[in-house]
DNA sequence: GCTGGCACTCTGACCACCCGAGTGCCAAGC
DNA sequence: GCTTGGCACTCGGGTGGTCAGAGTGCCAGC
């Protein structure tokens, strides 16, 4: 019963905390959430919260605000992800389905989730290593010079040119290329880039003699972009949404957008997340590692090409910041992206 | 005499503004610069500064700040260039010529803009409407289904997949895609993309009318390609610079990060620069046409493969920026680039 | 275990004040 | 005719005091 209630205030707190980013009195509580007991009530429910280390005063004589763990409880056990509405689910739909290519999908996805959330939107481009093949071509560009495509299911398409030393135009060069074109789209395609990598070390001893000196050559400029980490984007969009933000941090704003730039640490963020199995993942204010996000907190997902993670997204905001909805519209997005990249 | 002095002190007062960003007074102007002559004197030229509208008193008894017109003035006449030392230049050279691809380039292009500068760097991405075409390249990917690529001098590769009716894998159609490949690139190679493409609608008439329903399926693929207009894009870094940059405009951040986020408004100001023939430029505050740059300046300079201006590339600060260090950083980044995307 | 009441505390706003930087102007000097 | 030293004036910003309001903790009673 009375915890019931404690976690009942606690809810109240957070959820008035983030509309209004000022801390929350017990009386302001009364006014706005019908609790069914008294102000003095609700006082020594918050000096019990307070205890737990879930709520802090800034001082003595101010109201209370949620501290991390705070935070951490609500999203764990007193928020439920709000749906999105009909109207906003077909919004999402059409936008990003009038997407042209990859870069394209990319972009609005970042866009849309930025203005739904009103927060920095995050998202990375469908990773190479994670992502599998689609197809190999091979093509003589005129004399030993072969042009040699990679072409993942995720619509990224990576290119090489070669010398591979004989001419590529006479009779025995174009069978040897089609013979060698089908034995390594067999050994690839469908296969994720790093299986694939592995499968084409071995097709060294199954292939006849004579093609091998060029398979070498082709399999390692493959190998190449196969192994590719370069690759690894994020892109950005929002960030004017920081300092609209409710004036939280707009001092250490600095130390937040610099840490945003440095998009090796946004790419661990995300890539940790899309390990764990693509589900949501809220890392809240200082469970974030990077110092210059200690104060934000991270709602990301992964998303790829039908039910295979192969990048993610997600919003940054500060600690402060609407669960829920961030919650909602991140999967919502994620979900719409996956569809559209599995064609 | 008198007016060559004004001059003098003019460039003292946007000199030590920049360094100091506070107001700077008579007696400050004396300590800092031999000007030869007493702080009543230096009032006296101030006050005909003031009149002229070069400079500005935030209240009545605080310094002088310059005003957009006297930037202007001290840029066109009273500031030279500085050259960037070996130093640096040998640092631009080795970093940049360490990128493996266009992505890479741009990316380290925009980076080192940013630190070089310490204030927001933009890099467009190389504009295919004004870069030309290297090659065009046919490659049957199974069945009537043909993958058309395009090659452009500033390494921009695009592809499309065309339905082209019949199977390509026949003799005939081997060696029709053999001859149409041979056309196409006799008809566009080297040349700019506009011009490409009007080369290409007259191509129909010269060919062989047994390939035309081919050559108008994959013609009209590359149209597509060519006229793209969506893929004009700008790259942005050190955003951080802005909340850093001396406590200037902290409070209107906002809008300025907004605008920074609508990259075509960024777009519309490079191209107009590379229109002007390449040559630096550089728009202070309210010359600027778009509202939320109202309170910045833009250096800004084309750049491209060897003496083609293709794209544009600059910094976006407070007006009170270091203006010569700014355009010795934009013009030395703009010609290392162009150097290494002319290979 | 809840409630009303009360004393206490702290912040933020408001105000008055003063100091110092900087100005404008003037009369004298080169 | 420009330059200079001098002087009165102005105004922003920092300091310190006061006050009201919001909010708390605690206690005694139901």
């Amino acid at each position: 019963m009375n915890d019931d209630r404690r976690l009942r205030v606690l809810r109240a707190i957070v959820q008035d905390y983030v509309e209004t980013s000022e801390p929350v009195g017990s009386k302001a509580l009364l006014e706005r959430h019908q609790l069914g007991v008294s102000a003095a009530t609700v006082r020594n429910d918050m000096a019990v919260l307070e205890e737990e280390g879930l709520i802090a005063a800034p001082h003595t004589s101010a109201g209370r605000i949620p501290t991390d763990a705070g935070y951490r409880l609500f999203v764990d056990r007193l928020s439920q992800v709000k749906p999105m509405s009909q109207a906003e689910q077909r919004a999402i739909g059409t936008l990003l389905e009038g997407a042209v290519d990859l870069d394209d999908v990319v972009d609005r996805t970042v866009r849309l989730l930025a203005s739904l959330t009103r927060q920095v939107a995050v998202v990375q481009y469908p990773s190479l290593s994670r992502s599998s093949v689609r197809h190999v071509e091979l093509v003589p560009i005129g004399g030993p010079r072969l042009l040699v495509v990679l072409i993942t299911t995720t619509g990224r398409v990576e290119q090489r040119v070669v010398d591979v030393g004989t001419d590529l135009l006479t009779d025995d060069g174009q069978s040897a290329l089609v013979t060698l074109r089908a034995e390594i789209n067999a050994a690839t395609t469908g296969r994720v880039l790093a299986d694939a990598s592995s499968e084409l070390t071995s097709l060294d001893e199954r292939i006849d003699p004579s093609l091998r000196p060029l398979a070498r050559s082709v399999v390692a400029a493959l190998e190449e972009s196969l192994v590719e980490e370069r690759e690894e984007r994020v892109v950005l969009a929002g960030t004017a949404n920081l300092v609209r933000s409710g004036g939280d941090f707009t001092a250490s704003i600095g130390p937040v957008l610099e840490a945003l730039e440095e998009h090796v640490v946004l790419l661990k963020l995300m890539g940790a997340v899309a390990e764990q199995g693509g589900s949501l993942a809220v890392r809240i204010g200082a469970e974030n590692p990077y110092a210059g996000l200690r104060s934000t907190s991270m709602v990301t997902t992964g998303y790829g090409a039908g039910t295979d993670v192969v990048a993610g997204l997600g919003v940054v905001g500060p600690t402060r910041m609407d669960y829920p909805g961030a919650m909602a519209a991140v999967r919502a997005v994620a979900t719409y992206v996956s569809r559209i990249l599995a064609d």
